[in-house]
DNA sequence: CTAGCCTTGAAG
DNA sequence: CTTCAAGGCTAG
């Protein structure tokens, strides 16, 4: 189906889309900056080869040839010596801190001259007001000081990896845990059941649409599991370095804090198109995400970008999951849940909407919002060799036996050997649950009216 | 509050 | 391994 790239002049366009989204996103923002244009590598070519010029059109500073050579830097905001750049402007030190407190405040200081203030080393504190208006004439950007959100990942990073290093030096022993099941699920004989009574034992994936059997779970209880450590697969520090990582670069981008309601406004949809739409920031998500994964990084860009396209229905499905409220059998948004039978009849596709919804109630079951799961499904389905318009599926084929033993040695380390089995071939199954699932909307998404959707979702839809 | 110093992760 | 650019901490 779907023709391919619309043709050359968009195709190179597109992973210089997903660069610049990305960095974009490194940029900060949180709040989908709509321009997100002008990145480090634009800063860099300045610092690189001076060239004022640009920049706030104003140049009242003093030196515009600061040819850096290496000690003469001057804070373009008060002439102090700077560093380098800060937010966007060569700063110094007392200007960075200066801005990064004040240029999110809502009630800025006031002036108490003519908004007109020198600024210079010895000044600057005089007048905020002032300062602040200097800084973004220099070119500071807010949007580069990162949001709440942003700051609570990297300061997760940070103690992740400060914690990985304390454990670095005996590997050996503090990799059985004390309570080996962090994923705990009891035994279901799940039917395709309709809709019981809705409390928690129901609901099974059972999608109306792939043909999809009911799973059967293992009994993972206090009693059940095994107590002899013998019976858990310690990880290779690599492992467990890599499961790590992909777990962070996965909270960071597509999962949010299970717990959390760091839910996104894209979330919330009233049509298939505006679903679309809305999806637009996760797949910049999706793409930060991918380009976290060093396989990835490491492949060609057509089959980079080929990757990307096939798998992105997949998994925008796949992080729905994280939206879905089970216990309501609601989806939940910023402000508030939607039972899902509100979107259902909303968007008027009820019988996909049962199964996405189905779907996500199996899948949480089973991952128990296990960020390490999911981050490896994810990723996962990312290398999927059945791609369309691939050209070395066999690479990328070998890059997802990679994760798929990485995902089996994890649940075999989690669960033990015993129930791993079980656990990994419902996974599995629900992998392959989700090409069906994502083709039955991908069928769906042909139907919608072109021009109503984003560029960028058009064409990484291949909807053109 | 300021401003200097420090720690980090990412990128080169 | 080095450099850059964020954030954190804290004496003043």
């Amino acid at each position: 189906m779907a023709a391919e790239l619309p043709s050359s002049s968009e195709s190179g366009h597109e992973m210089e889309m997903c660069s610049t989204i990305d960095s974009s996103f490194l940029q900060g923002s949180g709040s989908e900056s709509s321009e997100f244009s002008q990145s480090r590598n634009e800063v860099s070519s300045y610092s690189g080869q001076n060239e004022d010029s640009n920049s706030s059109s104003s140049d009242t500073v003093a030196s515009k040839k600061f040819k850096r050579s290496k000690e003469d830097k001057i804070c373009l905001v008060c002439g102090d010596k700077a560093l380098g750049y800060n937010f966007n402007a060569i700063t110094c030190e007392s200007c960075k801190a200066f801005f990064r407190r004040n240029a999110l405040k809502s009630d800025q200081p006031k002036c108490l001259f003519q908004n007109d203030c020198l600024i210079d080393v010895r000044t600057r504190r005089f007048c905020p007001h002032c300062r602040l208006r200097r800084c973004f004439e220099v070119g500071m950007k807010k949007e580069m000081i990162l949001d709440e959100t942003e700051r609570k990942a990297r300061m997760q990073k940070v103690a992740m990896n400060r914690q990985m290093k304390q454990k670095h030096p005996q590997v050996g022993e503090i990799i059985i845990k004390q309570e080996p099941v962090s994923i705990s699920i009891e035994a279901t004989s799940s039917m395709p059941d309709t809709q019981s009574g809705g409390d928690e034992k129901t609901t099974f994936p059972t999608v109306a649409f792939g043909n999809s059997q009911p799973l059967i779970l293992p009994t993972l209880t206090p009693d059940t599991v095994p107590k002899d450590p013998k019976m858990y697969r310690i990880l290779k520090t690599e492992e467990k370095m890599l499961v790590e990582e992909l777990s962070v670069a996965y909270v960071e981008t597509l999962g949010g804090f299970a717990n959390e309601t760091h839910v996104n406004k894209e979330e919330s949809y009233s049509s298939a198109d505006e679903l679309v739409n809305n999806s637009e920031i996760a797949v910049r998500r999706l793409i930060k995400f991918v380009k976290k994964i060093a396989q990835f990084r490491g492949m060609s860009q057509e089959n980079q970008v080929a990757c990307l396209k096939s798998c992105v229905l997949n998994a925008l499905l796949l992080r729905s999951v994280n939206f879905y409220d089970a216990e309501n059998d609601a989806w939940k948004t910023p402000t508030g849940s939607i039972p899902t039978s509100v979107l259902k009849h909303a968007t008027g596709f009820n019988d996909l909407h049962d199964a996405h919804t189905s779907y996500c109630a199996g899948l949480k079951k089973l991952t128990r919002d296990d960020s390490n799961i999911m981050a490896l499904i994810q990723t996962i389905t990312v290398f999927n060799p059945d791609g369309q318009n691939l050209e070395n599926r066999q690479t990328i084929s070998d890059i997802q036996d990679q994760f798929i033993q990485l995902l089996r040695h994890y649940l075999e380390s989690e669960v033990s050997f015993m129930h791993s089995q079980l656990f990994f071939s419902n996974i599995l199954q629900k992998i392959s649950e989700l090409k069906g699932l994502g083709e039955d909307h991908a069928r769906i998404l042909l139907q919608i009216n072109s021009n109503k959707i984003e560029p960028l979702m058009l064409e990484i839809l291949n909807l053109q």
